[in-house]
Formats: C-alpha cells, sequence, structure tokens
DNA sequence: CTGGATGCAAAACGTTTGCAAAGGC
DNA sequence: GCCTTTGCAAACGTTTTGCATCCAG
C-alpha cells in the first residue's frame, strides 16, 4: 500500500496547502490522531489553518476511503491513515491508545442473522489495558 | 437470562422511583434506546424526571453491568438491555437502527496481536442498510 | 437521621454550519 | 474567472457537572 500523500496526488487531489499539511501529518502508518492533534500538528506549519478546515480535510478523505475513523466511547474521534479494511483496533480503556490488530479471518454473519440489511463492513474494537497502564496500576 | 428488574432487585440496588421507570423502559430485550428516547418514555409515567439523573442511572446501569452502550458514529450512544457479551450489532447507516446478531464462536485475538494489552472484550458493530431504507431509495 | 439520589441550569465537549473572503486551476 | 476551499465565529446536539434539596433505608 502506498502512502497517503502519494496515493492523493494520484487523484487529482486539488491541493491546498492545508491539504496537504494535513495529509503530511497523517502520514506514516500506525497513526491514529484526534482532530486536535492533527490540528496542533499541521499548525506548528500552517500556524492560520482553521478547525473548520482541519475537519472539512477529514471528512473528505473519509469519504474518498483515504483513511478511517475510529470511534470510541466518550473520546474524540480518532483518524486512522491506513485505509485497509481488513485491520481493525485495540483500545487501552485507560489511556485511550489504539494500535492496529489483524484477524485471520473477518467474522461473516451468518445468512440467518443478517436481518435482511445489506452488511458492507464490520468494525471491530478489542477493549482492554494497554502495558502502560496496567504498569502504573 | 432473567430480566433486568429482576436483576437489580437481587443486586440491592438503592430504589427510587426514577430508578425504577428507566429500568421499566429498558425492559424487553431488542430494545436500543437513546437516552433522549428514555428520558421521554420514562417522563410519561413520572413527568419531572431530569434529564441528568437518566444519565446517571443509565450510568450506574452499565457500570453494573447490567445494560450495554452501543456506540455510533455520528448518532447518540444507545442503551440494550441485554447484556450479553456474546452478541454483537448490525447498523443501518442510513437512519440508525441497530438489532442484535450472535456469531458462532468470538474471533479471539492471535497472542502475537495482543500488543501486551489485557484485552477484556471486543466490540464488533456490522454496518450496512436495513431493508426499510433500501426499499425507499 | 444520614448519605446517596435528584432536579435544575449551566458548562463542557466535539463537531458542524453559514457566510464572506481568498486562491487553485 | 470560476468554483471550490478557507477562516471565523457562532450554533449544534449530546453528555457532564455543581450545588442545593429531597428521600429511601
Amino acid at each position: 500500500m502506498q502512502a497517503l500523500l502519494e496515493r492523493l496526488r494520484a487523484r487529482d487531489w486539488r491541493l491546498t496547502a492545508q491539504r496537504r499539511v494535513v495529509a503530511e501529518v497523517l502520514a506514516g502508518d500506525h497513526v491514529h490522531m484526534t482532530a486536535d492533534e492533527i490540528q496542533a500538528a499541521a499548525a506548528e506549519r500552517l500556524p492560520e489553518i482553521s478547525r473548520a478546515t482541519v475537519y472539512n480535510v477529514l471528512r473528505e478523505l473519509v469519504t474518498l476511503g483515504e483513511i478511517r475513523e475510529v470511534v470510541l466511547d466518550g473520546r474524540a474521534r480518532l483518524y486512522d491513515p491506513n485505509p485497509d479494511t481488513t485491520h481493525h483496533h485495540l483500545a487501552c480503556d485507560e489511556c485511550g491508545a489504539v494500535v492496529d490488530v489483524y484477524l485471520g479471518e473477518p467474522p461473516r454473519l451468518a445468512s440467518d442473522q443478517t436481518h435482511q440489511y445489506d452488511v458492507d463492513r464490520v468494525d471491530i474494537v478489542y477493549h482492554g489495558r494497554c502495558p502502560h497502564c496496567r504498569a502504573r496500576a
């Protein structure tokens, strides 16, 4: 899988300073940042970037299928530059740290369980405690 | 599995009018309501029940492990009186309808995927479109 | 009687929106 | 030059909080 920035370049995505900076902040795998963290990191290079623009760009990248949103209860959404739908997440309920995990085979829904829905994706979140929080307790 | 109210009675849960009404609203399986809907239903029997109390009671029931919270992106949390951790959810991305689903075997995380976390639960949400929304489109 | 539960209102939080100005193509 | 993107600030919906009052045990 090529990096986010290259995928975007290949897509004729209208390039602005703000969009490039957001994409650069998200570059690199295994990154899970909140909109707030993304704005803070982006603002180091482009101080006048606005919160609304960060949200606009993130929403657009999600719609394009280039990044994924990770929704954890009681916390701000995280943005994951790895759009591979076969990977899932493992979250620490104490500090919110999130890592990617890979399952051998994604559990399909038995046909008698679909309730006539058209199912098009599965989100799996494992919850637990990261080694760091465990050590502190 | 006995009903929510009976489980609570067996627990020496300090009983107030508000708590009983919230528990009664949640009684019955296959129910997935927002805090707002729960308050509205509770207010039919106990008009002066406050929003803060509804949230307090729900949080407490979640902590007790008597109900589950279902977090869907962009929507208010849903409360599920079925605390059975082996059931999961199937959600319509269009209207937000949620049904319970059961998997043959819950997918365990391979030992080389735990990142030294203590894993204690898995939340699985299947996303798709319910038959009703599909028919309308 | 006493500690925990409640109601109220306001604040907190993350996110979205409307609109005018700016700037990529 | 056109049309999209941006910044600002305010609105939004949901959830949480502080504090005085109330009531179940």
